[in-house]
DNA sequence: TTAGGTGCAAAGCATTTGCCAGTCT
DNA sequence: AGACTGGCAAATGCTTTGCACCTAA
């Protein structure tokens, strides 16, 4: 695995660096993380390591196919593995990200394809709505606005 | 209409102002555009409008559920008026976006809040995917590759 | 010896905040 | 007087760029 990107680097005249083979591991182990939070944990084993350095690679290792970055709505995208490929589904009341299958999006791609003559990418933009905790949270306020209406 | 939204604003110990109506106007005016080119096209009739109004004016109104705002994927969100329902559909190859019913939505919005108890919000964040124009050209393109090795 | 890679500082956009003066009630 | 507004400048958050230095092929 590493021998590839490695060889994939090599083949483009680039050369593998602690760097490159650090962003890649932070990516891997934290899931979907901002360029921040690879920044830190990436800092972890080497300090010196610049921000900047980590933008840069994470461009690299995506023209390289290894991440993909997600926009989940506001702030900084957040970048994971390629190979893992999930649906994101963001709160934008709490801001929880829970991820779902992405055969969950298969008919709606294909309805697109369809009548829409576009052709889906699942995993580049979040789908926003109101997570489950929220919603309970929701249903008990309406149901005390309820009962305190009832009592007026 | 305007009615309206003065009393609403009124109910709120809240103001109607030219500055107000102005960013309305221009959201109507403008379909689904960034903050930037609201603050363009206010500009044109009051010039010593500044940027700072415009976003407060956009947090008001999404607050009274006039507009909503959707993330097209990079860079800033657009702002559209909230009677307005669709799903926007952008390519991040050539940018274009495009608009296409919510009813294509519904399927998945069922499946959202049968097996991952997610309530979607359909207008919120746009689809990205590769439009009708782009992939023509790729097909183009695939096929003088096809020809190419053919022939060698 | 030459391209590639990195760190650092500065610049660049989009957005938010603090503050003050003006205005409506 | 007191709340609401909007303009301006400064601060913030995220990202990119320019430049000098260093290192591997």
């Amino acid at each position: 695995m590493d021998t590839s990107l490695k060889s994939t680097l090599h083949r483009r005249g680039l050369r593998m660096t602690p760097q490159r083979q650090l962003v890649l591991d932070a990516v891997r182990e934290l899931g979907h993380a901002t360029p921040e939070q690879i920044c830190t944990q990436v800092q972890r084993a080497a300090p010196a390591v610049n921000i900047t350095t980590v933008y840069r690679t994470l461009d690299l290792l995506e023209e390289l196919r290894l991440v993909r970055h997600t926009h989940l709505g506001h702030g900084a995208p957040t970048y994971s593995e390629r190979a893992h490929e999930h649906v994101h589904l963001v709160c934008h009341h709490c801001g929880a990200v829970s991820e779902a299958p992405t055969a969950l999006m298969d008919e709606l791609a294909d309805r697109l394809r369809e009548r829409e003559d576009f052709e889906l990418d699942v995993t580049h933009v979040a789908l926003s709505g109101r997570c489950a905790t929220c919603r309970e949270a929701d249903l008990k306020a309406s149901q005390e606005l309820g009962e305190k209406e009832a009592r007026a």
